[in-house]
DNA sequence: TTAAATTGATTTCACTTCAAACTAAATGGT
DNA sequence: ACCATTTAGTTTGAAGTGAAATCAATTTAA
């Protein structure tokens, strides 16, 4: 098998992982992993805004979007709307929201956390750097994506 | 920052490439991701069962079911039920689907799949090597997580 | 000052994902 | 022969995910 074939089905595997921890997490304590991901970044930023809360944990603004609708249904975390710039909304937590952040577990297996944190430091250090070499090297394509072959380039009106 | 957050933080990177990467497929060749997996699976094993699927590709048999459903109603495979054991079923490739399978591109972005194969021998075993390092240690969660706080287990009646 | 462009958030839509419950078929023990 | 267990696959239900379209507010430019 190729090295990058190999390489996939190893990432496959730890998403795959990460998922699972997901639903556990949801069966344990109510909360999947990027409900408790994002619980966690209102709790460190409260009154942070939507757009924040994507940018630092890497998701779109539409999914932190159904993401916090599901929670502010649970009334875990409240939205006010900025007075000063009514485009902005700002994510409270609410007092149940921080109680659930309180008792929370990690969003990582604690298996997992255990053996990692059990590394010697130069190879946690290396295994970060490997994660993040590989994160750069997927997100450069990002860049160069959308000029290539935007489809309404030329329908663009020349007037 | 600790170092299992910044590992989640790049691990998240590496997800959402991927999840972005199987979007623009899908716009570009009309195969997601993991259909384009599935059907290069069934390519190298024709009628193949949807367990091995499953297991070879690292997802649930629910999730290779829906996937299968999407593209037989394209007409891309065909299912057909064994005869000696009416439980198995055989996923063929139909003429459009070899056709679709033939000109489709890599699952990966080919930008990545450039940088990656451009690296020393020894730099790629080493990232493969620590992808499955990882892939191995959240796996293993998965044989204790069972036993632990079965609900059931009480409960089952003695007689 | 008005029109245009930009920005923040949301809605819509299609897809992925898996646990749990279910059906149907095969196998095993009594 | 009969019931229980196991196995293969599917259905159902809930959540995550992001592009594209949309709405509203703000900023910029003419």
């Amino acid at each position: 098998m190729l090295k990058d074939e190999e390489l996939l089905v190893a990432l496959r595997k730890v998403i795959r992982a990460i998922d699972m921890r997901s639903k556990q997490l949801s069966r344990e304590v109510g909360l999947t992993g990027p409900q408790l991901i994002v619980l966690q970044e209102v709790g460190k930023r409260p009154g942070v805004m939507v757009k924040q809360i994507a940018e630092s944990i890497n998701l779109s603004p539409a999914t932190v979007t159904s993401i916090l609708d599901r929670m502010e249904a649970r009334t875990l975390i409240s939205r006010i709307r900025s007075t000063e710039d009514k485009r902005r909304v700002g994510v409270f937590l609410t007092e149940s929201g921080q109680e659930a952040l309180d008792k929370a577990p990690l969003p990582l297996q604690e298996h997992f956390v255990n053996r990692f944190s059990a590394l010697e430091e130069w190879e946690k250090s290396q295994m970060v750097a490997t994660m993040q070499r590989i994160a750069t090297m997927m997100d450069a394509e990002k860049l160069d994506a959308a000029p290539l072959l935007e489809v309404g380039n030329l329908d663009k009106p020349i007037i």
